[in-house]
DNA sequence: TAGCATGGTGTCCATCGGAACACTTGTGAA
DNA sequence: TTCACAAGTGTTCCGATGGACACCATGCTA
């Protein structure tokens, strides 16, 4: 099939995807119907074993049911470049598909996502509310962002090196540096941050 | 019921879990007797309304079928929480990989990543580097950030009126106030960011 | 121009899944 | 001790779901 035609799966797709925004399933075959407006399921049934081929769907283990694949959650990264000024650049120009949780994602299980509150590091960019992603290792080394364990309560701060000792540097002037009298005990490092806009 | 009893539903509760990270699903009745050892479905039909009443569960919008809602991806943090004072935090390791996905896209047809240029922003916390996640729709209002098509040129602001007119205002006093002249073109709602550090 | 692969329609049907209902059992509270 | 309630068993039944099959329409290719 010519690539041209591809584009029609690629609309269905995105049907799909909304659909699980919702319901966090792949839909029925029946609803699949009513999504995209086919009359039959056998429609429904040959896009899904379509999508299996490309990828993007694949049965589960006890082959109950459809499951997504990673390749389900990928999406459009934009191509800036494309000022072209045309709107619809998603179709055109197809930007490099993308996942998020892969991008900040390396080690899932020594990963865990932290709230930030306070903003003692207002002026590097991490806000009250936002999530810190946090790689749970102990090779913390100066310049890196980490959350510390102080006085028995989580701390995020840039850590740095002061005469030979690690200090705890905040990005607000209207906070002190923490200089730790023992060792300095350290939860891991930030490697990424996520904030979502309460529209 | 006692809480000592609890606990059961607790031990229920990770098989489902434990499912779900295979299937991506919630398993059906047939599928949770196997699954725990019921004898009869009535016991998964119950057990599913018990976890419902707990905020764990609940159907999807077209009441199709079980979904899991946020607290079902809550991890116990066994061993972090001994440390006194241990934060909440949203467990990243085994189950879920999805889940920045999900708390950052609704609608994922009409969802961008654009990468985030310059420092015009900066004082919003968005930087030169970040990804945020770009909604197409044509609902934006004032006190959004929105990604504007200026000069055929992607610029991310913040949307204000003025006089009445819509204007485009930076968060860095080095960049001046955006005043178009004639319709102002709006590609997308900026509804999340993204940020990776280079460990 | 014929042929063929592909996407889609319409229909039938076995089966699976979920709802309803009556019943048993164990446990805490009065 | 009794009572009430909740967890779990067993059974029946209807509808949804998905598989199979025959058929149609379109567009590329030989």
């Amino acid at each position: 099939m010519p690539p041209s035609d591809s584009t029609r799966d690629d609309e269905y797709l995105d049907r799909l995807r909304d659909y699980y925004a919702d319901a966090r399933r792949i839909p029925t075959q029946q609803r699949i119907c009513e999504l995209i407006g086919f009359a039959s399921k056998t429609a429904a049934r040959k896009l899904l074993a379509r999508l299996e081929t490309a990828g993007f769907v694949e049965r589960t283990p006890d082959d109950d049911a459809w499951m997504p694949t990673a390749r389900f959650f990928e999406r459009q990264l934009a191509d800036t470049a494309v000022r072209a000024g045309a709107p619809d650049m998603i179709e055109g120009s197809q930007g490099e598909l993308f996942l998020i949780d892969q991008y900040l994602v390396r080690q899932p299980s020594r990963t865990v996502m932290v709230p930030v509150k306070g903003d003692s590091m207002i002026d590097a960019g991490i806000q009250d509310g936002d999530l810190v992603v946090v790689e749970r290792t102990k090779a913390a080394k100066s310049g890196d962002f980490v959350i510390a364990i102080v006085d028995n309560e989580f701390t995020l701060k840039e850590l740095a090196l002061e005469k030979g000792k690690f200090i705890l540097k905040p990005h607000n002037p209207a906070y002190p540096i923490i200089r730790p009298q023992e060792q300095l005990e350290i939860f891991g490092v930030v490697t990424g941050l996520v904030r979502r806009y309460t529209a």
